[in-house]
DNA sequence: GCGAATCCCTATTATACCGGTCTGGTGAAT
DNA sequence: ATTCACCAGACCGGTATAATAGGGATTCGC
């Protein structure tokens, strides 16, 4: 039950771009070194999330990646669905696999609710809120540490 | 971003057992044939199970396995804990993995929300209110079939 | 125009995990 | 004693994920 690096990769890379907002477009490699984090791979994320809409890329000497709509418009849920897929907890293809009979499975319902609880949550946390959050966490710092 | 199948098979076969409670052991045998899951596999589930000390087993002639406890003490949390591992979305072994400095990295905070929510959802949710859920549909089946 | 920089796309590989089988052992009931 | 059922562990194949490689297309600066 673990999300896929891409995701974490990609939520990352975005939140990157949210913090870099009107600066001009963010090459990969710049994204990458950042946040050490494979630039060839990347790469392949950042062409999903183009193609899905999320982020807007200029080719060429000193292009690179920036959002294609403003922060508080693109959710978590949104980034997380184009590199994950529908967060569904279980392969449930509208009825056929699960148990067998999911007209009369308790548990069917668990699974869904439980799915449709976290895409909620997911939806509640736009890229804008995040970043200010980051940048909260930024200006004030952890002085304590741990003896 | 599945849960595995056995959660989903051990919550199957739990779910018999709440059903079965009061009826004496349940052989995995009969467990697997009413869910259609293979038998020698749900055999490894059953024995974490056991070891968790969320069921019971019975061996020799006429064994099986029943509720450790009340359905009402069991929650749907327990059970996904002890066949999936707790309910992390990123490996972030208590700060160091993760994005490398856990301190400053607002994602962090976001997934160990998420994974919260999710487990909230499951702990809310017993054996207990499972069952009746099932009963209910069981007793009331859909009868309306899309044309 | 030329070349460098950068995104774009496809193919390939390796590793790990998951789902599952098989074999043999242990304890209880008849 | 025999049978039934749980117990324990090794073992194995398929698949998806994570990552690499390499060659193209497009734009900028000169």
């Amino acid at each position: 039950m673990k999300l896929s690096t891409r995701s974490t990769y990609g939520m990352r890379a975005m939140l990157e771009l949210a913090l870099a907002v009107g600066q001009g477009p963010v090459m990969v490699r710049e994204i990458a070194d950042r946040q050490h984090l494979p630039a060839t791979y990347l790469e392949q994320l950042m062409v999903l999330l183009r193609k899905a809409g999320l982020v807007s890329a200029t080719r060429g000497a000193h292009g690179g990646y920036a959002l294609a709509r403003e922060p508080r418009d693109i959710t978590v849920a949104e980034i997380i669905a184009v590199l994950e897929g529908p967060l569904e907890l279980v392969d449930c293809p509208s009825g056929a696999g699960c148990c067998g009979q999911p007209e009369v499975c308790a548990l069917c319902d668990v699974w869904d609710d439980a799915g449709k609880t976290l895409t909620a949550f997911f939806q509640s946390m736009t890229l804008a809120s995040l970043a200010e959050r980051q940048r909260a966490k930024c200006a004030a710092p952890v002085l304590m540490y741990a003896i």
